[in-house]
DNA sequence: TTGAAAGCGCTAACAT
DNA sequence: ATGTTAGCGCTTTCAA
């Protein structure tokens, strides 16, 4: 039942020319008469001719594959950013093979392993919040695959990433609450080991500071972003008599769960506690009270991190110098703060 | 910098071999004596071989890849049925393309053709909200492309598919709210062509008329999917004075918008309006108030559906007749309802 | 039990 | 401007 796909020799036959020629005609070889040309591409789009990409890969020893590593895309930011890259490849004849870590190093590095041994062109990755080691990707790039990092990049430097200055924007939003009068907010943050994490604490830390506060380090409430939303951290954080007249949630999912602890807590939000997420997501304008968050530009992410692999797929190693993108943030103000 | 691959003829010219012979070794060939495969099988893990699957493929008129049309990513239930394909057909090594349509008909037609161009091995698909036509994937079935539906599937018989009895579902729904002594529940839609939508307005139907009452078609509401996930169609709705005291989402994204639209009419769930919605989504057990939904089985669809795939990859097309499975669903009642 | 030869569909080097 | 030859890495005849 398999329908024959038309080949570059099916062209060439009904036109009595070689198939080299056909080929480069295809190309649009400067060498092939304009004639030549013109019957050719008329005929291939008439029979509706598409390279087989293996044998031109084989050929050419590319796939036209780029593997996209996530943590989950069920998260909001990462489906916006596997759009964009999406997008951007698809243009240029890529196809995107995307793994989710599920916030694991061990399947994050079994992917990485199973996307070079599929030989992808290139690799493009936000990392598990359980990875503290990136040889899997240095490894990629000596096998002189291109590794991009977006969103959660490690602190390595010599590859490129596509990032926000976390710092910055943690900082924004610690002080707008400070400015609100609040002076014990609790900090909801990932796992320990997560660097983004760590890099908003400082931006938490740095505004505490210039408001001439000292930061209590009580009040960072740590969390695996895998389970409860946050909500069972948060439970526990607020049995222990901590009160708290805030929360900055390093991201909106955790948030959700954060909110629901808040509130069985019998605090009200923003009256008693003032609340702000991260990373703005489509649900969360809709939530009792309606969410302020740092909203991130996750699909230009994903379209930045798809050029800067186009960019850097033919380079000589030799002229190689990563690209760091620091792409904007901006605080959403809703009725939570 | 790009690090040779290990291929056949390494390993054949170390062992004093052809390549052949080693290429019958690693496929565990019975015409390969024990010494020689042990010897071929040992160096070619010490080696780290793994066969270039573009050659292979290009030899045996297949991809290795399957492709996976979805609408959209961010909803829970299609990345956690992409999680369990991938589960599977990873373990039979495949490799995974998606393509989200973004419910744009258009889009999906597209990445069908797109999906043939580069001969993946077969297609996993639900479908877009405005998908009204299902030629595109006919086509595929021509080329001999296996085909499987998985959650939105058309009308269509003949092609497999994976879902759930979304009539009875949504019967149970309004079941129990119609034995909560509910009586005018709104029915919060998609988009008026998508087939599971009308599916599960014909269990609300049924639910009323097996109660004694009669349904109300007033109490629809359509609304696209990817736009203010159900808030300015409900809110629109409930100016025009329609007082309802339930109301049945069609899934839990647009509920949420509803849930807001409802609270901003000063509403109170449950007292004023029950409300349930469809996936149960991890985030709204969290929501004030938690939300009653229905749960239905989205990693194992995914799994069904890629098992489904590895069944008919390889049958004649005489032989072929497709499988329809039905999988269960769950109402979870919280205390929105 | 193994090897030699051919070919999957394409492109690059080398003719002409 | 076009054709011939060779080869990407693998599997499948067919021969030994």
């Amino acid at each position: 039942m398999k329908r024959k796909q038309i080949k570059l020799k099916d062209i060439a036959s009904r036109l009595n020319l070689s198939v080299p020629t056909v080929s480069r005609a295809l190309r649009d070889s400067y060498e092939i008469s304009p004639e030549t040309k013109k019957a050719v591409v008329e005929l291939a789009k008439a029979l509706n001719y598409k390279p087989n990409l293996m044998a031109v890969g084989l050929r050419k020893n590319r796939s036209f594959n780029v593997g996209v590593i996530v943590p989950d895309l069920w998260y909001y930011y990462n489906s916006a950013a596997v759009t964009g890259m999406e997008d951007v490849l698809e243009e240029h004849g890529y196809s995107v093979m995307i793994c989710q870590s599920k916030e694991s190093y061990q399947r994050e590095v079994i992917q990485v392993r199973n996307l070079l041994d599929s030989r992808v062109d290139g690799i493009l990755a936000s990392i598990s919040q359980s990875t503290i080691n990136y040889d899997h990707f240095l490894r990629a790039q000596e096998e002189g695959v291109p590794v991009i990092f977006f969103d959660r990049a490690p602190i390595y430097e010599g590859a490129s990433k596509v990032i926000i200055n976390n710092k910055l924007a943690a900082k924004s939003a610690i002080n707008h609450m400070l400015q609100k009068g609040r002076k014990r907010i609790a900090f909801l943050a990932g796992p320990e080991e997560l660097r983004i994490s760590k890099t908003r604490y400082e931006g938490y830390s740095e505004a505490y500071k210039e408001y001439g506060l000292e930061p209590n380090k009580n009040l960072i409430i740590n969390c695996d972003f895998t389970k409860n939303l946050g909500f069972v951290a948060t439970k526990s954080f607020l049995k222990n008599n901590m009160n708290i007249d805030g929360l900055f949630a390093t991201n909106d999912r955790s948030c959700i769960g954060a909110i629901a602890a808040i509130k069985e807590a019998g605090l009200n939000i923003p009256i008693d506690v003032s609340v702000v997420g991260f990373n703005d997501e489509p649900t969360v304008q809709y939530l009792t009270p309606p969410l302020t968050t740092i909203r991130q530009p996750a699909y230009e992410t994903g379209r930045e991190a798809a050029n800067l692999f186009l960019k850097e797929r033919n380079m000589d190693f030799d002229k190689f110098s990563p690209t760091k993108l620091i792409l904007e943030t901006e605080l959403i103000v809703r009725e939570s703060s």
